[in-house]
DNA sequence: CTGAAAGCGCTAACAG
DNA sequence: CTGTTAGCGCTTTCAG
């Protein structure tokens, strides 16, 4: 069946040599119009595209990112990996999909898979690699970058949002509302950008003379999440919560308004962190930090590409993310 | 930098051929136990790997799977997605992602792009081909499967919910609950899903002597899907809605309930299609028609297999889909 | 079981 | 501008 169609089919079809061929299908080769002309005549007639992959065997660029991810569960992720999908594709790069476990163990049996395909560039979302790794892609050449996670390593490019400005805003935010019992529902610690989400948001308690009311980690998972906030609110409730993601902050809500019967943000102020686009649904219209995937996305791309032609050295960029006032935490009174 | 290890230095190391250090690495080849260690300590030693694209230029193997989708948004597709390269990894496939415009038109230039990759089979989520591009695979040898999108061509093998039945189910369950005016919210006319869908609703309509009270087509959008639900109760509303999937659900009970100040279902039932996880968050309690996304996967995993060892035919896979009850519609009076 | 040789489909010097 | 000549890194007959 697969009558694969070679150059040199092509090549024989014209009368021309296979290099002739090659030259056409290869962008700024000189080639004669007539030749061209020809060649182009017999690929179309024979249906002949140029094999991807023998290409890459002789010119070390496969066109293949691979995209190393966690969960595609909070809707943070797949709104970024289209974009990321879409705007590579327009660049005439693909996205190799890895799924990575939540061990940092699987990291490394998935990097190696990776580096089997020859992918040009490695984009590690919502992960984090060891020391090891890292210096396994360096001496591959292969440039790496992190995105939406930072991590201390020279030789790692990191595209993230201020979480740490985005922890302080909200912080500060809540406690202009007057709230003096402010809970956090955590992420993992492992993240960085738990880490720096909290670090910031600790920092404004500490600003107004505050600390943690309460804080349980939930992993972000949402089942964890749902446990957190009964466990939270059993005794001495707090006033606020900051949800390190919007992904929980959906069920915390949940929680709190259909099972504890509390009304947000009348009861509790509830905050959260990414502006998926659910937080903006009435249903939730929920106060948080806006991460600006498509922004982060293409900060992404552009540094890839520098990478790729030139040997820039890596680099971590941090984007703002504004505050986004909705309805689901009480605002300071206007004592203006 | 990339000081690419290749068989040939390994081959040196451990003082053997370079077919010898291939055998250790094809599975089912023959080497002596002897030969093996050999190879396997230089191997690691050197950190080397088999290089998977030079691989696949001779066995015509590229185990790239190539996936095109139109949307992530919609979250069954992420859901469907992650298990989809999750499964397809353990069997050490990958999963090559081309975001497809909605134009019928870019699958053209979509289906091309994936087959310069040699992928070995092409996995199209809400995607139609076209009659012509269902040849030029079949030509290629290339094992398509449509998923989530039914077409009558037996060269396409398909994978989708039993959609026709959960239209009917609605609709039966509808009627039971003793509503009389009944509208439709579509999706896009040109999806299977859409068609089959409405053609069961419609049918289980007819069989109790109703039609429809009203519909709008909003293309599966959330902006469109918003305004046709304006739209649909500006005069003589309808006492349910049946919405296309759920996605658009979500957004139109939040205009019904926040813009319209309707109570769900008291003042009006909705409906919706595919189950996605938010349908069972408290705030929507949506009543759907289950797609079972990890069943669709596994099918389609497993046909594809199939299909790629052995020449079995396609095989066209309709999964039941059942309905779940929550708390979106009213249900019909017991009056048993 | 093992090595030598051939070649997958393509591009990149190199002469002409 | 064009054809010839070498391979890219790997697997696979084919002898031995």
């Amino acid at each position: 069946m697969g009558a694969r169609v070679t150059a040199q089919h092509v090549a024989d079809r014209a009368g021309v040599s296979r290099s002739a061929v090659s030259r056409v299908f290869t962008p700024g080769a000189s080639v004669s119009g007539r030749t061209e002309q020809k060649v182009r005549a017999a690929a179309d007639a024979l249906g002949y595209r140029p094999n991807v992959l023998a290409r890459s065997l002789i010119t070390g660029q496969s066109r293949i990112i691979g995209l190393m991810v966690a969960y595609l569960d909070n809707l943070f992720y797949p709104e970024a990996l289209e974009e990321l999908s879409r705007s590579l594709q327009a660049r005439g790069y693909h996205v190799l999909v890895f799924m990575a476990g939540n061990k940092a163990e699987d990291a490394s049996g998935i990097i190696e898979e990776l580096l089997d395909y020859q992918v040009d560039a490695i984009i590690a979302a919502s992960v984090s690699l060891s020391n090891d790794l890292t210096t396994r892609c360096a001496a591959a050449g292969i440039p790496v970058v992190l995105f939406n996670r930072g991590q201390d390593d020279g030789r790692l490019s990191s595209v993230t949002s201020d979480n740490v400005a985005g922890g302080r805003a909200l912080a500060d935010f809540l406690v202009a509302g007057g709230h003096r019992k402010i809970g956090h529902i955590a992420g993992w610690d492992g993240a960085s950008t738990q880490r720096d989400r909290e670090a910031g948001f600790r920092a404004g308690l500490h600003a107004a003379g505050q600390t943690l009311h309460a804080r349980i980690a939930a992993d972000f998972d949402l089942t964890k999440a749902r446990q957190a906030t009964r466990e939270m609110f059993r005794a001495d409730p707090p006033d606020a919560v900051f949800v390190a993601n919007d992904h929980m902050a959906f069920a915390v809500m949940d929680v709190l308004r259909f099972e504890l019967g509390l009304r947000v943000p009348d009861d509790v102020s509830v905050v959260g962190y990414d502006d998926v686009a659910i937080a903006s649904w009435p249903a939730y219209d929920l106060t948080t930090v806006r991460q600006p995937a498509r922004q982060m996305v293409r900060r992404t791309v552009d540094l890839l590409m520098a990478r790729l032609d030139g040997d820039r050295p890596p680099e971590q960029i941090t984007i703002p993310g504004p505050l986004r006032l909705r309805g689901s935490a009480k605002r300071p009174k206007d004592d203006a």
